[in-house]
Formats: C-alpha cells, structure tokens, sequence
DNA sequence: TGTACATCAGTGAACGCGCGTTCACTGATGTAC
DNA sequence: TGTACATCAGTGAACGCGCGTTCACTGATGTAC
C-alpha cells in the first residue's frame, strides 16, 4: 500500500503536527507513539518510516507548536504589542493549552529533552521575545521584552497550575496590567 | 522485619524527600517508583505500606519540595526581599533543580496533576507570593508580588531551557534587574 | 517483669499493561527500458 | 506508451523492558495478661 510522495509527506506533517497538539495537551514523557499515531489516523508501526527516534519527533513538534502557537492566537497579527500580550495573557489562552504557546504547556519538560528539542524551543523564545521588542528593537527593548515573555510564560504556567479560579484570573489581569504600564 | 514506629515514621519522610527531589531531578512522570524507593535505600515493594497510590506522593512531595526549597536558599531567612529575589535568580538555584523551586522546576507537570497536588502548589506559589510581598501586605504590594512571582518562576524555566548559556544568564539578569527597579 | 500472640514495616516475586522499537509483509507508486 | 521490476508507505504482530500495583512471606515490635 505505497503512497505517493505527495501523500507520504502530508502524512509526516499530519504526524508532526498531532504530536505539537498531544504534547502540550498531555505532556511529552506522559504521551505514547501510539496514541500519537492514532491522532494522526495511523497505525504506530508506520512511525519510524517518518522519523528516527521519538526525540527527533519532539524536537520537530516542538518548533512546529511554536510556529502554530504564534499564528494561531496571532501574535504577529496583532495591530500593536499590547493586544498580542493581551492575547497571551487571556483566559482563552489559558484554557486551550494544546494550541498555545508551547513554552508556557512543557516549559518543565523541555528544559530535560534532547538537545534538538531545546534548540527549537531557544528559537521559539527568541521570536517571542523578537515580537515583543517591537519592530525598532532597541537594545534597551530587547532587555524589556526578555523579562516580559519570562513574566509571560510563568503567568500562564501559573494560571493553569493554581486550583483557585480566582487567583488564577488575577495571575493575568495583574500581569497584563504590569506589562501594558511598563510599556506606557 | 518489623520496623519501630518511629523508625517507620522516618522512612516515609525520607521517601517523601527523595520524591520532592526526584520529581525536581527528573520530572514527575519520568520518575519511576522503583528509582524512587532506591533512592530512598528501600525495595519497590514496601511503597504501598505508606502511601495509597503514586499521586499521593506527588502531592506530599510537592508540599515538602516547597519547605525544602525556601528553607535551602533561604527565601525567609534573607535580611531583604531583594535578596529573597536575587537568591531565587542566581545561578545557583538555576543549576540545581533538586533542591529548588518546585514551581520552576516542574510547573508544567503540576498542571496536570491531581487535585492534592495542585492545592500543594498553589499554597506553595501563595507563600511564595506573601515572601515577595513583605511584612507589610498592602494589596497593592500582594498585586505586584504576584507578577514579581511570575516573572522570577518564567525566568528560571527559561534558563534551564535555552541552549545558549549566555541567553540564559541574560534573562536571569534581566529579570534580577527588572525587579529590583520596580522595588525602588 | 515475663510470656504469648497479634501487628505490620519491609522484602522480593509476580501481575497485567503500555512503552519505544523492530520486522515480515502488502501492494500501490516510481523507475528503467 | 507499455511492460517488468524495484521501491517503500503503511499494517499489525512481536520484541524486551519498566511501569504502577498486589501479594505471600519474614521476623522484630507492640500489646495483653
């Protein structure tokens, strides 16, 4: 049942992009092959047709989940710096994990994968860090804006780890509220 | 081969502390009980006569992760909040997970843990915040806290993520220095 | 205080299960002439 | 353009392994009299 190049590269990028979703939905150690396979609509023996190891897949979904994040919640999209803060900072964010920023859903666990993975995950920050310094990047605004997506990142980290739903909006609002004052 | 109870009592907590520091070492998921009880110099088989299940001990590991990380860099004990802070930003605490911050070393994994687990961590980033917040407590200094809490757990992920050790060093700088302006 | 018995902390083998990975096989696609 | 053969994407069974959990057993500790 051979499939034609054409076919065969969709189904690599159908895998790929299932597993961006499966592991900021479930976690990378915590979601098997298998599962992974089956979200994309295959069997798992077909896998290592595709890909040498499950790390060279994390590393691959890993930067595919940041290109998706950022075009997904429009981070570059956004008229201004503040409405794309104010994207990421949203409950909508927040409560959509498989779909967003994927530093914020594995930032843990990514610190301990493969050194791909982590390279694509370095890029990942940087272009966040890039849309947040603005166009004119200043150094001084590259600094601000390094702080800003740590604020980021740990804000919605939090948000989704705290088990009081009040504390967790606040988490947001408080730190929108800091990043739009600091950048008036 | 019965145990005193006192001795007993002992063992727990010494699996409950190779927990905290396994799961900060290694991840939750990733951390086998078998490693576990090794670690605690024990066999696998002796786990149940402590705890009902694995998630418990996430959750009392957690709990203890927090009392073992302010206690070891000493959040509480630092004359000032700006030492609490630079503390929390060193390299030192960015190179040693298993003694550190919980929150930073495996927030992302907290998120989608039990319930026990996630109220252990919410306490412990609500301590974390009322540190950063001083004696005093105003609710604005609680607000900015919040984000300063945010920024500093962000920040700390970050650095162990990226592979380039200058970045890392420049976003604990950068959020060091952040925080320390917005004090004064 | 001494004796008899119940308790239970810790051991190590075993349970079923899903993991990442490998492999023989199928049959449509791609290639050579 | 048609035919013959090599390629290889995808299937499904199987590999060894370690997972969380259970269990029969041991023997020192704790308890009752």
């Amino acid at each position: 049942m051979r499939k034609s190049r054409e076919e065969a590269a969709q189904t690599r990028k159908r895998i790929v992009e299932a597993a961006a979703r499966e592991f900021r939905k479930n976690g990378i150690v915590a979601t098997g092959l298998n599962d992974l396979m089956k979200a994309a609509g295959l069997t798992h023996g077909g896998f290592y047709k595709h890909f040498e190891s499950k790390d060279q897949l994390v590393a691959e979904a890993c930067a595919a989940a940041v290109d998706a994040a950022i075009a997904s919640w429009g981070m570059e999209a956004q008229p201004t710096i503040n409405a794309a803060v104010a994207a990421y900072l949203s409950t909508r964010h927040r409560d959509d994990p498989a779909s967003g920023c994927p530093l914020a859903a594995i930032g843990s666990e990514l610190s301990r994968s493969g050194r791909e993975a982590r390279e694509a995950a370095t890029a990942g920050f940087v272009r966040l860090v890039d849309i947040l310094a603005g166009k004119a990047g200043t150094a001084e605004a590259r600094r601000r804006a390094l702080v800003a997506a740590a604020t980021m990142i740990g804000a919605v980290t939090m948000s989704r780890m705290v088990t009081d739903p009040e504390l967790s909006a606040e988490i947001l609002r408080e730190a929108e509220k800091s990043l739009m004052a600091a950048r008036s």
